[in-house]
RNA sequence: GCGCCUGUAGCUCAGUAGGAUAGAGCAACGGACUUCUAAUCCGUAGGUCAGGGGUUCGAAUCCCUUCAGGCGCGCCA
């Protein structure tokens, strides 16, 4: 068995394949060499119970084109593959092939892994390319609630992940600044509103006024033309209408902010759409002069129709502009400022339509990076089976989740652990952590339901007990003041127990995890993986104790809690979670 | 009417680009703290994978169809 020379860099950014081992070894087999190395390499599968093995190779496929049973293949590929340092002698089960990693290569492989790369196992080296991810986007002067949990979160783990993957990431908030919604509240502002209570109240008085327009605008429909009145008279630039615009956006984003702040997420770009207002004309001349704009019942158009579509509104019929317009304004722009190789667009699926139509545009304009626009959709959010509705009031704020969240994350570390230090920012941590864990641990296109109970159950799959798994491996680590490099020399041989192994075999399918996840815009895919991984974990944790054991075994089982200590952490942060030391 | 999404255990969800006996968590019940944090672990129970056809050696997974829920289809974003 070749050495593994840990100094050589070659070690870095480098992992353990076994696919391509397993294939590599198939490929020396005449018959199956007729195969495209890729199909053999998609052929392979994990088997469905370890007892059977680590990896397998159907050959049924196979039987159609080597005109053999699949059961004799099998056999057959048994008695003639040569031998690998990697693997144990395959065995055929009936029609499958059944391979076995060679436990102490696979440990002694992936743990040096990550005492060598540490916080960068599973990262790939920079790339140069840039991707642009737009998330978020609360609507100014309306309150940010449970419904833009998902948007904020998938966005930005989908950066951390692209981050972590070699990507230059650029964060766009792109905040629904400009629109009727603002004529309406200039509206109830003047009617029911006063400076000191909006002063006051912030926010949550902005949302009243806004729900009391409505109220009213159903018994009074005139009130809707006077907003649309005040929002034509703050495009026109009016003194007093863009005053109010802008207070009240500034009093939106003081309270977004502290949302943020909590989450710790952060935008590099904060350009709304009143941002691209200037740009807009241009797009429209653009589309005229490519023949792309056509007249229809007094509003421009683009026509959609031989692409099954329908069309696509640019301009109404009083000149003004819409979504559509204000969107592809905005991906000229990115695209002329960014040169992105990937835009993102994480919004509600319920919109994927209207990302469909423009997305067509861009490409009828003749831009041939149409195709690296990506809608990235999510399920909607249910509030105890009904509706969210900022206009009726039913809504249940982020703020006041993710403080409530604390709130009874210090409850239960006052039971548990009432000596903690720095209380408080664990609290914050964790509190926040069960939050944004709960909303992508579930695939993002399934509707959810919020419910209190669930948000605030800490047990089981949530980010609490992740995080309580990770806290619980730096507690061991810290009792003999770990240093990864004094442990470069540990002895794979002597992790024989059954919970090792497997937590050992986790581990190695880190990597592969976030490419998928990456490659699926699917941060759910890290969510589970962690889960997967600290149930393994603390089954070890269980069986095997580590501190009491002899030098060489206690030496090699705390090179294991190193690994899955730091894979939790490095895990969670792509989730944008943060990992405490001690809860 | 047309289109998109969803339907797996009482509840919330996994199920790897069709494969070997459908898996977790919550809730329920029963166990395990003189031992590295019990926010943990182990066990019991719980399924006609919405229904029906079809393709295949093989279907929760692909196709057709019915049903149920959600969403979208021109001047909101």
């Amino acid at each position: 068995m070749r050495d593994i020379d840990i100094k050589n860099s070659n070690l870095l950014l480098k992992y353990l394949d076994y696919r391509g081992i397993v294939t590599d070894l198939l490929c020396t087999n005449q018959d199956i060499n007729k195969l495209a190395r890729e199909e053999i390499y998609n052929l392979l599968e994990y088997p469905p119970d370890e007892q059977l093995g680590d990896l397998a190779l159907p050959c049924f496929k196979l039987s159609k084109i080597l005109r053999k049973a699949p059961h004799v293949i099998a056999q057959e590929l048994q008695e003639s593959l040569p031998a690998s340092p990697y693997l144990e002698p395959p065995k055929a089960t009936g029609p499958y092939l059944n391979f076995r990693f060679n436990p102490e290569r696979l440990a002694k492989e992936v743990l040096v892994s990550i005492l060598v790369n540490r916080e960068g196992y599973g990262a790939r080296p920079p790339k140069g390319q840039k991707i642009v991810i737009d998330f978020s986007a609360p609507n100014i002067a309306k309150p940010f609630h449970v419904g833009h949990l998902s948007s904020t979160v998938i966005g930005n783990s989908l950066y951390k992940i692209f981050s972590f993957l070699g990507y230059d990431c650029v964060g766009i908030n792109h905040l629904g600044d400009w629109g009727t919604q603002f004529g309406k509240l200039i509206t109830a502002y003047k009617k029911w509103g006063s400076q000191s209570a909006v002063e006051e109240g912030l926010i949550k008085e902005l949302m009243r006024l806004y729900v009391k327009f409505h109220e009213e605008a159903e018994k009074e429909p005139a009130l809707e033309e006077e907003a649309r009145e005040w929002f034509n008279r703050i495009e026109n630039g009016d003194q007093e209408a863009l005053a109010l615009w802008k207070w009240f956006k500034e009093i939106s984003l003081e309270e977004f902010q502290k949302v943020y702040d909590l989450l710790e997420i952060k935008f590099d770009s904060m350009a709304g759409e009143s941002f691209y207002n200037d740009q807009l004309p241009a797009v429209v001349e653009e589309l005229k002069a490519k023949g792309l704009l056509k007249e229809s019942e007094g509003a421009l158009i683009v026509d959609l129709e031989q692409y099954e579509m329908p069309p696509c509104l640019i301009l109404k019929k009083d000149g003004s502009s819409l979504y559509a317009t204000r969107d592809i304004a905005a991906a000229l722009y990115r695209k002329r400022t960014y040169d992105f190789t990937k835009a993102l667009y994480v919004t509600g699926i319920a919109q994927s339509l209207h990302f469909r139509q423009w997305f067509k545009v861009i490409e009828l304009m003749g831009y041939e990076w149409a195709k690296d626009l990506v809608h990235v959709p999510f399920g909607w959010v249910n509030l105890e089976g009904e509706k969210l509705s900022t206009r009726k009031g039913k809504v249940v704020l982020l703020e006041e989740l993710l403080k409530t969240a604390i709130q009874k994350t210090l409850e239960i570390i006052n039971e548990k652990n009432p000596n903690l230090e720095n209380k408080e920012e664990v609290a914050r941590v964790v509190g926040v952590g069960a939050v944004v864990f709960g909303a992508l641990s579930v695939n993002r296109i399934k509707d959810v339901t919020f419910s209190w109970e669930e948000a605030l159950n800490f047990d089981g799959e949530t980010g609490p007990y992740l995080q309580y798994t990770h806290a619980r491996a730096c507690s061991i680590l810290r009792k003999v003041a770990f240093e990864p490099e004094e442990h470069l020399d540990f002895d794979p041989k002597v992790l024989t127990d059954q919970a090792a192994l497997k937590v050992i075999k986790t581990l190695y399918l880190f990597p592969e995890r976030i490419m998928a996840a990456a490659a699926e815009y699917e941060p759910s895919l890290i969510s589970r993986y962690l889960i997967d991984l600290a149930q393994e974990f603390n089954r070890f944790y269980h069986d095997c104790p580590v501190l009491v054991e002899e030098q060489t075994l206690q030496k090699a089982r705390l090179v294991l809690v190193y690994a899955v200590k730091t894979t939790l952490a490095v895990g969670l942060s792509l989730l944008g979670i943060k990992a405490p030391e001690r809860m």
